[in-house]
DNA sequence: TCAAAAGTGTTCGCTATACACCCATGG
DNA sequence: CCATGGGTGTATAGCGAACACTTTTGA
């Protein structure tokens, strides 16, 4: 039992993990097992330990999860709503993590854990609904202009799936060969000579991100902007 | 004496101030009266209320400050490593505020709160440090894409001071001409037909910030940029 | 040989940038 | 009358947006 002399709030962390089926923005869900909201889907999350970091936290739900040891993370928003949970104070810091969906261990927990379409997510446990929206809206502003889309995509990639992936996120559409001359210019991508084969028609060439490349036009003030 | 079968951290917010004196970013610090870090200075800030969310408790630690009771107020991050407070595990919800410097009512703790230029800073309480570094990053980031410099200064101000406002938090120097044909294209601002005199030189016409037609920018996609 | 997807160019208009000129005021 | 600061205009380069042509491959 622990004590102390004013009342302290329970804290937790929830980590909402994104992935890229090549068409769709997807996350992944678990299916709560207990009470409150038993059922229900939520993000993976759990109460901090007495010597992690909120970081460290949401990393370990994100392992457990998904059998990833790193991935891209970053703190989204704390919600302390005193009524956010029904039993009792509990204030939730909570990360965004992007994944490649390949990389992620198949479900072992066969139906606890499943990647939905951000357009056909069910209604979740807690106020998990204003933490995904929160964290979609806060996806958006970010790729706008920092290089995170290619948290999202496998190592090799082709502009086409890198278009894909922009316009899933943003709701937009690019003419495909504005964006191909424009990512040709800036310089950030290594072109691989290799050709991938999707089985169909004419093959497209492969991609790979060049960070330090990215790193150095930052330097130089260089402002990437989608 | 509250009981908890888990130990339960202690949950603080703290609110970075920031001002604008017409030349340089400044910050509001208050000297800490008690142990820990006894003499040292920090952010305003303290024990999060039961009954509170942490934006509630940031505005409260703003009006106990400054006797603002609205400002411009964003959630920044929350600190959680462990070992941030020497006494027990303290994790605060950090917010930051933009407020109009002259507002705010003259320190009546005379010596207790103080506004300090960001490059004068001294050596603050707890990680403090860092969260001021993380704050001043957060508001530069997002001063180049949102109207928030406009919470900075007064209702009524000259080109030069909204210039010189960009220019101290950004680090960076415009082309006057540019400046102002830029913010005039824009049509985001009131020119209102009013001169100030600052009793020197020529007199500087007045403007002000027009928050409906830049929201009504906004809707058509217009993204704000410097 | 035709449809579908991919590599590569061209043109045009807008805007950021660099820079010039004139006016008003106070010393 | 000159120095200082403020209002306003103009030319150029570069990038985004719209759009065309050619090539490869599978049916």
């Amino acid at each position: 039992m622990y004590q102390y002399k004013y009342p302290h709030p329970s804290v937790t962390t929830d980590c909402v993990i994104f992935g890229f089926d090549g068409n769709k923005l997807q996350v992944l869900l678990v299916k709560r097992g207990i009470e409150p909201y038993k059922g229900k889907w939520a993000f993976p999350g759990g109460f901090l330990k007495l010597d992690e970091s909120a970081r460290e936290g949401a990393l370990r739900e994100l392992r457990e999860e998904t059998g990833l040891t790193d991935a891209y993370i970053k703190q989204l928003h704390t919600f302390s709503e005193p009524e956010r949970d029904p039993r009792e104070r509990v204030i939730t810091i909570a990360y965004y993590a992007l994944v490649k969906i390949a990389e992620v261990k198949g479900g072992d927990d066969a139906e606890d854990a499943q990647w939905f379409t951000i357009d056909d997510v069910p209604s979740l446990a807690f106020d998990h609904d204003r933490i995904l929206r929160k964290a979609i809206e806060e996806l958006r502003r970010q790729i706008h202009f920092e290089p995170i889309g290619f948290e999202l995509l496998p190592e090799k990639f082709t502009m086409r799936e890198l278009q894909n992936l922009y316009e899933a996120i943003l709701s937009v559409h690019f003419d495909r060969r504005n964006f191909y001359n424009k990512l040709r210019r800036l310089g950030i991508l290594d072109e691989l000579k290799e050709r991938v084969n999707p089985s169909q028609k004419k093959e497209a060439y492969l991609y790979s991100f060049n960070k330090a490349k990215y790193d150095e036009l930052k330097q130089k003030g260089f402002r990437l902007e989608f």
